[in-house]
DNA sequence: TAACAGTATGTAATAATATAACATTTGAAA
DNA sequence: TTTCAAATGTTATATTATTACATACTGTTA
């Protein structure tokens, strides 16, 4: 654990990680991960599957749960993630996480007559993004 | 093919598959449906995972993201599968489908500047239930 | 410092979820 | 009755995720 590290609250195995998922411009598969960071010595998917839940609670990352794979959170809102909403464009896959406070308004307050109170959500739209629907 | 079943539109495996889902008061994994449905001559999991497909296309069932398990649509109204929304205890793990005009008008008009049209939404909550709340 | 607790790591094995590929059958329409 | 799309059967394999257990590192406190 050397002071080169970028993020000081992060083990070496999560910054590797992290580093890959922050790196990519696309959602990132586990076993993708594992076959990246092997050279560093990561071997095994336990090491992945550790640092993967540890920096989804630390609101680092999310996980797209309709694709099985991880985003880096880009909001720095959700310092602790409890409340995710995803456009997902069907043709191109490209995924983006939606900072919308309208949104987050309205799903934080959500009520309805069940008598349950939500405290975390995850949302996933899916549609068409701007490049997919001209062409 | 006989005409007791139920759904004419659906056919034999799909039926099988459908009937156990409806039965339960639970979201039911894919291979617990396989194991099953293996009385009814149903053997392996393509035959499952192609019934599941179907009626999720038909929008008789849903599958629940964050659980890899699907339920019987209850809602009638989506006949399409497009717009869907759960809630989902932490501790019971009860699942329940949202049918809420208030929630489905916002997200199905939903839209924010990135210029993608939303056609398509899963929504899942997490929270405590009325039952778990007191306990 | 030494003991301790909590967190993180390494490793092997296996469980759970899902799809590919290909042959065959069925159902309904033309 | 030919024809085509949909559904089925079957084997094998790919992908995603967890269990279990041993070891090591970190910071805190007696
Ligand atoms: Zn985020
Ligand atoms: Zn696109
Ligand atoms: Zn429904
Ligand atoms: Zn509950």
């Amino acid at each position: 654990m050397t002071k080169m590290q970028k993020e000081y609250n992060l083990s070496k195995n999560q910054q590797i990680v992290f580093d890959i998922i922050e790196k990519s411009n696309e959602p990132v598969k586990a076993y993708s991960i594992l076959f990246n960071v092997k050279k560093k010595g990561i071997k095994a998917p336990p090491q992945v599957y550790r640092a993967l839940e540890k920096l989804i609670k630390l609101g680092k990352i999310h996980k797209v749960e309709s694709k099985n794979a991880f985003v880096a959170c880009k909001s720095s809102n959700c310092e602790i993630s409890k409340a995710t909403a995803f456009s997902i464009c069907e043709i191109c896959e490209k995924v983006t996480e939606i900072a919308n406070n309208k949104l987050s308004n309205f799903l934080n307050s959500f009520e309805d007559k069940s008598g349950m109170k939500y405290k975390k959500y995850n949302l996933e739209f899916f549609g068409l993004c701007k490049k997919c629907k001209k062409s």
